[in-house]
DNA sequence: CAGAATCCGTCTGAGTCACAGACGATCTGT
DNA sequence: ACAGATCGTCTGTGACTCAGACGGATTCTG
């Protein structure tokens, strides 16, 4: 019981581009080209996004910072642990609640995550080789607009 | 050693998009929605990716399959046992090359990879809701672009 | 033509990693 | 005061990935 293929329909449902796998070939991408850039940042690229939220984001406690970057919060313990233990950040008690532990960066994972920015965007960059500067840009928003959209509706 | 943020410096590199974060997140989603339109599938989406290289792309051979799709190719191996017991494709001698297994489809493998791409297809616009239709076009085009040109460089 | 080197597909073992579950500490609602 | 829920932590377990080795087959080299 073959098909030969020889009767493949031209123009047929096959020829719809592949989104999925084309998604998952820029983040396999995306880990090469960045983790580089990130030296010997515990935890690469999640530890820079986690660095990146604590510092500017609205998500101080472990469990606001999980469900935001898609971390299970067991994972977020011992992710924060070898921050601390990299001096980048710090736990705080919440006096409000104490359930809570704030995370705050060091002045020295300010000066971290900023120099490592500038970093990540330029390997990004060169990831997204093949598209123009304006198509980067698309890019880029489209992708987060889209994201965005996601992390409402949880 | 503690920075407090008061002087966190309003459009600073912290402001930068996050595009690391973004792909991720999409990813996630991506096996969330397509993974239920894709019933009992061996291997959720990754089965479906290398059914549609089978039936249509020019990779034919394990190995060949493990690269485009960026797997092990030990992984590979067992993958196409799965597809195999479910009768969706059949590994055949290459007469040309005896070492090599030529992977295709069987006649069911075929209807059933039809039957699949809308469904994946409608997934993926779920995925993408909050994009117009104009912006999921533009999406789906600059991913493939740049992973297609990742491709190339391996 | 013989032998070395390479490639394909398979199998096994080791290592990594995410996640369920339980726990104490703490907060909230009644 | 008490039950239930939440936060952060810890432990165990299952799944997954990949390095390495192997036989079969091909190609290269002298």
């Amino acid at each position: 019981m073959i098909d030969d293929g020889t009767h493949a329909d031209p123009g047929g449902p096959g020829l719809e581009p592949d989104l999925g796998r084309g998604l998952l070939a820029l983040v396999r991408a995306y880990q090469e080209h960045v983790s580089p850039a990130l030296g010997d940042l515990p935890h690469g690229p999640r530890g820079y996004q986690t660095l990146r939220e604590v510092g500017y984001g609205a998500h101080p406690t472990q469990v606001s910072l999980a469900r935001h970057l898609g971390v299970d919060r067991t994972v977020m313990t011992y992710l924060i642990d070898d921050l601390v233990e990299a001096g980048l950040v710090e736990r705080r008690a919440n006096p409000e609640d104490r359930r809570q532990r704030l995370v705050v960066l060091t002045a020295r994972g300010r000066s971290e995550v900023d120099a490592l920015c500038s970093r990540v965007v330029e390997a990004e960059d060169s990831l997204l080789g093949a598209l123009t500067t304006k198509e980067r840009g698309q890019l880029r928003r489209l992708v987060i607009k889209a994201a965005g959209a996601l992390d409402d509706n949880r």
